[in-house]
DNA sequence: TAGATTGTTAATCGATTAACAATC
DNA sequence: TAGATTGTTAATCGATTAACAATC
């Protein structure tokens, strides 16, 4: 089926797929079924076979689906078939884990500049690149041309930063800053809350009676 | 409304909900209505009365919320009331980004002990921490009685990880490493995976037709 | 062919939205 | 009281699941 509006969730589970179909390749595995698919990354066969149904047929019936094949699909429908420059704001630990992460290179993710504000930063090696000032970010992307970008600034600074990378050309942000973002509709945010990650599996790692009415009594979340 | 299951939707806007709130009591605000907290958290105030519901009734009609009462109600629901220790496994460039993230703080969440396998690490100062050999995290949280775990370790490493981690009494595991993690059903599983929020920014940035049917073909993912 | 597995449809499930009576 | 805003219900919307005819 083609032509609906797709899912996030389905665009989020593919990157999934890719992942398994990925280390499948690795291990040299040519065919993979949706059953398998199952196995390996925790989604079941049916919305495996949901997912891609949005964007065309890709296996065939009875035998299941090319590995090879699969990927080169998934990448081209992810614009991961060619290198995806992306742009990092912030030259702070979470930047370093960024720039060392080793799983973007199998998925064409290439960080192709660091920007920062700190005059004491600009101009040192940051792994293999060179922090560049944030001002000069548009100046810098009129070469690289990225479409995404990363912002891993105290959340004081993230605005301004979302503000100059949008000016930039940027499209696509990924957030880790923990605040709202205001942004012009063609560009898209997606943000990465630890707190709340954390907060969730706080609330279920203790199951207890919620507060209720501005004070302390009932209402038990859990039929307590 | 109370004793319904409560949505994981719902749980994570909770956490937003309280970071709206702890800026506008640290702006001196003591009162806020639904239509504000729309204002800075983007979510609607419609979803956020609705959210509030699955707990309790918080609000007065008429005036709003009160900011210090509904904090201290979010906190108590999802046991950010009391400091909250965390294990975290994994001494390198995103564990560096994790113990000195200053956000924590706020929600209570604190890194109690920093664990990794690398013997060049073991008893090197970690933050205010000190590295501990991960073979001895069941000891250590023996002491600490953490319920919440982050993996900040690569992929191959991360099951037998989680399987240390949920022998210790963990039950809330936030992952970092882009694998399927198999542990008992009493015990949740968060993932992060910056590879599937940048592939999700990555399809938004360029709009451009899917393939098909193994090859290139159509198969217009946006009406293309 | 017989067996396996796909792609798709229809049914189910769950979350969001909008509207409004109740309440301060 | 009149105005404002809540908590909740019902309607809408969208995603997941299950089942199966089509296909290799």
């Amino acid at each position: 089926m083609t032509g609906t509006r797709v899912p996030i969730p389905t665009l989020e589970r593919l990157a999934t797929y890719l992942r398994v179909l990925i280390e499948a390749r690795e291990a040299g595995i040519e065919t993979l079924s949706s059953q398998e698919i199952e196995q390996h990354s925790g989604i079941s066969a049916a919305q495996f076979r949901k997912d891609l149904s949005y964007f065309g047929e890709f296996g065939k019936p009875g035998v299941g689906y090319s590995v090879p094949g699969l990927i080169a699909c998934i990448e081209r429908i992810l614009h991961l078939d060619r290198e995806q420059p992306v742009l990092l704001v912030g030259a702070g630990n979470l930047g370093a884990a960024l720039v060392n992460y080793p799983n973007f290179k199998a998925h064409r993710l290439r960080i192709a500049a660091v920007f920062d504000n700190n005059y004491v930063k600009i101009g040192r090696p940051f792994g293999e690149l060179v922090i560049e000032d944030i001002a000069r970010v548009k100046e810098v992307n009129a070469a690289i041309g990225a479409r995404l970008g990363i912002i891993a600034v105290p959340a004081y600074a993230a605005q301004e930063v979302a503000d100059l990378l949008v000016e930039a050309g940027i499209t696509g942000i990924l957030n880790f800053a923990p605040t709202l973002l205001r942004v012009p509709p063609h560009v898209h945010v997606r943000n990465v809350s630890l707190l709340q990650e954390l907060a969730v599996l706080s609330y279920h790692a203790v199951e207890e009676a919620a507060c209720s009415n501005g004070l302390l009594a009932r209402g038990g979340d859990d039929g307590i």
